[in-house]
This record gives C-alpha cells, structure tokens and sequence, in this order.
DNA sequence: ATGACAACCTGTGGGC
DNA sequence: TGCCCACAGGTTGTCA
C-alpha cells in the first residue's frame, strides 16, 4: 500500500510525538515479518530519539545509539494511541512513549522492524539505494545516464530503487501518462528530453499526492487514523476502460513485471 | 550486469 | 451462503 507519499504522510503524523521522546520500550507481539524482528529492537528502551527521517520507502528512528528502521510492506500502518486500548489482530508492534504508543499494523507482514548501528546507512538494505526523487540529486540527466543501455521496460527501470527510491506501482503510472511515456518502452530507448519531462512528472506527482495525504485506495490511513485523499485526483491508476482525461481514449490495463499498469495508447509512446 | 519471476502473507471481491 | 481464484500500494533472492 505505502508509497513514498504514504509513508511520509506517516512520518509526518508520527514525528511530533517521536520529536524529543525518549523510548519507553518495545513490544513485539508478532515478530515474523518480512525479516524476523531481532531481539536488539529492545536496546531501544530507555533511549532519547534525536531524529526522524525517511528514505525511500524506510522509516528512520534515530536514537542516541543506533536507529530503529521500519518499512510499512504492502499493508503495515502505524497509528498514534493516546490512550490504552488492546491490540487488535495484526498490532505486531507497539513502540511505547511516556505520553502515547505507536503501533504497527500489518496483516500481510511484509513490513520490517529492524536495529540499526550507527551509521544507519551503511545498512545493507540502505547503502544502495538511489537518490530521493524530491532531492537536487535526482534529475532527468540522472535517469538518462542510468537507463543507457538497459532494455527493461521504463515502468520497471523507475521502480528500481537502485535508481530511485519512492516511486512505486500508483505514482510510476502516473508519472508515466504525466511525461507521455508508454510503459513498455525499453528504458534505454528514452530520450534526455523526455527523461527531463519524467522527472519532472515524478516530483510533481509525488508533492501532490503528500499534500493530500497521500492515496487510499482500501486500506491506507495516516498515523491519525484519517485516509489519504489523492485517490480522486489519480489520472489512470485503477481507471481501466474509462476515458483518458486528454484524448479520450480508452485507459488500459497490463501487467508489466508482475504488476498492474494503467496508460493510454494514444497519448503515451 | 541484467532481466524474468517466484516467493513472502492475508484479506477481499467477483464469478459460479 | 459458500467455494475457488485472482489480485492487492513492496522488495529480495534465485536463476538463466
């Protein structure tokens, strides 16, 4: 479910309350996620955060000595408590504050809790990723330099968190349709023009879609509990057999490296 | 190095 | 109402 516009609609409803905390503990009720959840979480307790940050898809924890790391999968949320209630079924996690809980809900259990040592991006799953899309570093030479040669569809080369971080299967059909780009085309047969064009699309979409809260389609909500509005605002994504916004065509539906994707064959080349 | 795809897991909705 | 299948916002690991 989460997106980068997802999960920093999290982080952002998190962080005042995480903002010079200090971890009471963690509770681990479900620790089979997609990594088993390491007993060294619990090394958290006690410790001041001194900061939030997100990158990519991962939330950041950074604490006096080490950093908790958490990825919200297909279907994890986080919710702020202020007030105790029993955990529901897929409440795998509370993080346990002296004036609220932070609790993770996840039923498909493809998200993480992992401990981090300092420095944090010297992690494994951090150390290679690419720029954040909303960063000077990320540009259309950046995407035109990486793509040379490849001949994986574009949809695919964008989703590459190798190549950039963030996007995922709603904002890279969007930004898709946005630049006029058909998803199959072979990534390393874009031109720099156009990549400058996706780049563009890529940003604009994902600034968009955190100003609304990021998008619901079933089951996303912000650690307030309130969902994400940018559904309504979506140009193809889950818009098959209706009408493109520009041509009028008819909006279709593929699956491209095992996911969904929507384009119009009129207006993306 | 690159690309294709199976796997991880549960819930939901459609067709019959 | 119930059963079975397809599919769902992500990412890694394996194999050719």
């Amino acid at each position: 479910m989460p997106e980068l516009p997802e999960v920093e609609t999290t982080l952002r409803g998190i962080e005042p309350w995480l903002r010079d905390a200090v971890i009471r503990q963690v509770v681990v009720r479900e620790p089979r996620l997609r990594w088993p959840v390491p007993q060294d979480v619990h090394g958290a307790a006690g410790q001041a955060v001194r900061g939030l940050q997100r990158r990519g898809k991962y939330i950041l924890i950074n604490l006096e000595r080490g950093s908790l790391l958490l990825h919200l999968g297909m279907s994890g949320s986080l919710r702020v408590l202020t007030e105790a209630s029993p955990p529901g079924k897929h409440d795998h996690f509370d993080i346990e504050l002296a004036g609220c809980t932070i609790r993770y809900n996840d039923p498909r259990r493809f998200g993480t809790l992992l401990w981090l040592e300092p420095p944090p991006g010297r992690h494994p799953l951090l150390a290679s990723l690419g720029p954040e899309p909303l960063s000077e570093a990320f540009d259309g030479d950046h995407l035109y330099r990486r793509s040379r040669g490849r001949k994986a569809a574009v949809k695919n080369f964008i989703m590459d968190g190798r190549v950039v971080v963030g996007v995922g299967n709603i904002y890279a059909s969007e930004a898709l349709y946005m630049a006029g780009i058909h998803p199959l085309r072979a990534a390393g047969r874009v031109s720099r023009a156009r990549y400058r064009g996706l780049a563009e699309s890529i940003a604009d979409v994902l600034q968009r879609a955190i100003r609304q809260g990021g998008t619901t389609l079933r089951d996303f909500s912000g650690a307030g509990g309130l969902p994400g509005y940018f559904a309504q605002d979506l140009l193809v994504y889950a818009r098959a057999g209706q009408q493109c916004f520009q041509c009028a065509g008819e909006i279709r539906q593929k699956v491209i490296g095992q996911r969904a994707s929507y384009y119009c064959a009129v207006c993306q080349r």
